[in-house]
DNA sequence: TCGCGCCGGTTCATATTGCGAACCAACGTT
DNA sequence: AACGTTGGTTCGCAATATGAACCGGCGCGA
């Protein structure tokens, strides 16, 4: 393992729920010794990859992820090719829709639109979704890579009741997403939170992402699901599209031959 | 030179001009060996920092930069970033400074530091500051997109006898505003009050807002408003740098070379 | 068809670099 | 005052980064 694989490895643990970390704290998540991790989180400092709060020295994400972000958007435009999918996806069936993106071995959330036909609506707040208890994270498993699972199964977390943690059950329920052609969760992470993902494909064609609708479960009916299911796989479709992508065509059959709509080749700016 | 800096070096050869680049001429773009360059590279691309366009083997920006952006944006809003700086400039000055952001077509305040040195001081209470009439809507006018001239034009309110009210008038105060690459005002907005502003600019280096003194009027003296101007220029530096972006060359070389001081990444929260 | 120059990528002996146990000083609790 | 924190520093040892030279492939012009 390079220096710099480790010092970059430390900005993982930063997270929306422990933005700011300090010295000792970032020895213990990383497992490292104190002079190496300070001497790694000096690196990512003059980069401007960290930075430190001046008063209380713990370290936080620097300014300089900001340009470098907007540059990577702006040269491989993930965020602008899913908005127009998925603005309709989330009208269409009138719940909060949002898309995930892989990177490395971590699927994390890249935008969400939120239904205003109901007042309850789920709210995406979650930066980086666990593999084995999201819909998203299930469509990963299933059509991601195979390294997945090594990062699925040292995390079963127990969320809920309905939480899989058996490492067993977990792959028959991935066996089953794949001939299926889309994963499907409830309240396996958050209480009355059902959700259905399909996955995205980049211009390799390989799983770049998936695209989700969380309903609330009490409002969900099989009708209901088997009218989402449709608006799904379209918005997966034009995503992947806009992404340089296409569904691959064993997908395409399992979700029914239905063409691509007139607005596949949209994508706002 | 840690091996960590280096690599993390080569990340910023990367520009909206120069979106994707092959291992040779990274390599002359770093002055560095090409084994070197290549195994820095696979570590950066092993991190989710860069990515290879698998059809031309260039590499670009990587996804794990939008994650990381993201959570920097979410966890330091700009009002933080703008906090240290801001106090900083109004202790030097010992007048009130504020900070402004443009959003559409108006300028808001986003925050303002009131010195204690004297007991008169200029208090800040308006929420949208009228582009033609405050040093920082000259600013806007002078660095920002050109639609926000429209507005202006529409609303020239005379609010006392020195408001610009007239749109040539106007035209040539934002003109000077340009060349000497700040804003400033007495008595146009309210009496009494000496203004003088800076513009601030986001990750793309557009123009994101204005930094300002505002100066009770009597006190002001031409040697006093040259102390202003490089403790306005430097939190100007700061804030866009703690923003993101930073301030474009063309206003670096009017106002001097002198470097972002050693707190330039200090940023209270 | 050959040879040239460029490309991305690899090898291996060398020495620079990163490493971490031990150590400080400062602060807060007990 | 003794203890457990914290962020930060030192220094001898060994792991790691380094870069000249090399490889195979591609495109171009002779």
């Amino acid at each position: 393992m390079s220096s710099v694989t480790k010092t970059l490895d430390l900005l993982r643990h930063f997270s929306a729920t422990q933005p700011e970390i300090g010295l000792s704290m970032m020895c213990r998540l990383a497992k490292r010794d104190k002079a190496t991790t300070y001497r790694h989180l000096q690196a990512l400092e003059n980069a401007g990859f960290v930075e430190q709060n001046p008063f209380t020295k713990l370290y936080r994400l620097g300014p300089a992820l900001l340009q470098l972000g907007h540059m990577r958007e702006a040269t491989v435009p993930r965020k602008s090719g899913a908005e127009a999918p998925l603005r309709q996806l989330s009208e269409a069936t009138g719940e909060t829709a949002h898309v995930s993106v892989l990177s490395g071995a971590r699927l994390f959330a890249l935008l969400a639109h939120e239904a205003t036909r109901h007042s309850t609506r789920v709210v995406i707040d979650v930066q980086i979704f666990p593999l084995h208890a999201t819909s998203s994270g299930l469509c990963a498993l299933a059509f991601g890579p195979a390294n997945l699972w090594e990062q699925a199964q040292d995390q079963l977390t127990r969320f809920t009741d309905a939480t899989l943690t058996q490492p067993d059950a977990l792959r028959a329920v991935v066996q089953q997403i794949r001939q299926q052609g889309f994963a499907q969760t409830t309240g396996s992470f958050e209480a009355d939170v059902h959700s259905l993902s399909a996955p995205l494909f980049n211009e390799l064609d390989q799983f770049a992402g998936a695209v989700s609708v969380a309903a609330v479960a009490t409002r969900m009916t099989p009708q209901f699901n088997e009218t989402i299911k449709p608006a799904l796989f379209a918005a997966s479709r034009q995503i992947s599209h806009n992404w340089g992508g296409s569904v691959p065509d064993f997908l395409q059959q399992i979700w029914g031959h239905a063409p691509p709509s007139a607005h596949a080749m949209e994508c706002a700016t």
